[in-house]
DNA sequence: ACCTGAACACCGTTCAAGT
DNA sequence: ACCTGAACACCGTTCAAGT
């Protein structure tokens, strides 16, 4: 109901500080007061969402973690939505340091797909970030760093503009809906450790054996495969379906197809 | 913290009586006692849903629309989750409505496509249910009826089970990805209507511009595109591309590929 | 069988006050 | 410049009481 009227304390801080660093404040000084800097706060939001879910990141919880008040968090961040946001961002980081060698090989297609991979592996076990990818240009530059590394393998596909720019933007959306996907996959219990994912698998086994054939043909179907398969390896037989698909606009005729493997 | 044991009053309401319907209560004896069913709290759950977003789904928003206290509506729904998780299924049952038609055509790829613009379609302007489809069997038969239905297409095809189960994931997760991804374009202004989508579309052009072209040369290669873009056509593109890989797999040689055009 | 509304625990956010 | 913690408004959930 309040307008945001851009004037929060945190407006005045100034996004280029974010390369700072200050380390946890266990110099000869500080006792009583607290010291954080913004990579602190971020990390240590991640770590809590890590650990136990959206819900689990709460201004006071993180203010415990860091050792220090409530209110001092406003200090790097302007909203949860921000430091969530942040958090994201700060996964895609990871991400990039990891596709940095990147780039240099003669398949364009065969770059993209490691970058879809490492893309992907960023998001297992992190069902909060679905959500917050490319949120807000401003606090997130590593999402479009990480967009624009896949786009300079795709320029150098014989496409036009646009097919770059829907390639892009397709294996983007598709690795963010498998992790979606994935998020909501173990219902809280498999996380907590108190059901392994074996038995949480056969009882979503048999709730499908249960459905009337007639009216689910298909998931009777494949309900075996269902009890047998690899997340990972799920992603990646869709991601060569995108890929190959890819390659075939791109009238490719110096590799062969890679698809249609395993 | 409380660990949940299953013993709410919602948990004893059977969900075979989905079907009721009672309608407003504007009847004779009813002035004071507002009477539900679970179709209207979900329905206004939907309807309060599209139009403020997650954070305006309150229990006590949804019972002062539904004209009565905030308690009863713990009768038909047991949790926040659960009454995200059956609006997000209601959406579904609009697609599978509208999908109804199709499976008589002699192009299984073709009726998958249609499947997944209709899934689409459903999913745009509704930036909040990205993260809720297929969160739990029990409550969700309509996500699990949608992917029977998309399957039953895809076993017409010349593939391995394996293939036809990973296919049918990766086109619904593509679905979820493109869902989830424009649901945060428009940051708020937009939604709300003080900003129109043109201006925001320019000012997120110009941001792109203002970044160093040595660092993004990919974003300033389609920053045009992106201006011009339409995303039910970018969806419609990337769609195309896996399901080319799909043809592609398959083997197909009866009807033409299909991707490549726009 | 279903509805009510006060009460509880908790959360994001603000702000006057400190250093 | 940055941290503190009480205070505020609000929210999901419970429950004894009603019909």
């Amino acid at each position: 109901m309040t307008t945001d009227d851009g004037m929060s304390p945190a407006s005045q801080t100034p996004a280029s500080r974010a390369g700072r660093g200050r380390g946890g404040g266990r110099g000869a000084a500080g006792r009583q007061r607290a010291s954080h800097s913004l990579e602190a706060v971020v990390a240590e939001a991640v770590a809590l969402l890590d650990e136990s879910g959206e819900p689990g990141l709460t201004f006071r919880a993180l203010a415990a973690r860091l050792g220090g008040g409530v209110g001092s968090i406003y200090w790097y961040v302007s909203s949860k939505d921000e430091l969530l946001e942040r958090a994201a961002d700060s996964v895609l980081a990871d991400v990039l340091a990891k596709t940095d060698h990147l780039g240099a090989g003669d398949d364009p297609i065969a770059e993209i797909r490691e970058m879809a991979i490492a893309f992907y592996e960023a998001t297992v076990g992190r069902p909060w970030l679905g959500a917050y990818f490319l949120q807000d240009t401003g606090t997130q530059t590593n999402g479009l760093m990480l967009y624009d590394r896949m786009g300079r393998e795709v320029m150098r596909l014989d496409l036009t503009r646009r097919q770059q720019f829907d390639a892009v933007s397709a294996v983007m959306a598709y690795v963010v809906g498998v992790a979606a996907d994935r998020g909501q996959d173990p219902p809280q219990e498999v996380r907590d450790g108190i059901v392994d994912r074996g038995a949480f698998v056969a009882s979503f086994r048999d709730e499908l054996r249960a459905l009337d054939v007639d009216d689910f043909p298909f998931l009777h179907h494949i309900v075996d495969e269902f009890a047998a398969h690899d997340d990972a390896e799920q992603f990646r037989a869709g991601l060569d379906l995108m890929l190959a698909g890819l390659r075939l606009q791109a009238g490719s005729s110096s590799a062969d197809t890679r698809a249609a493997s395993d």
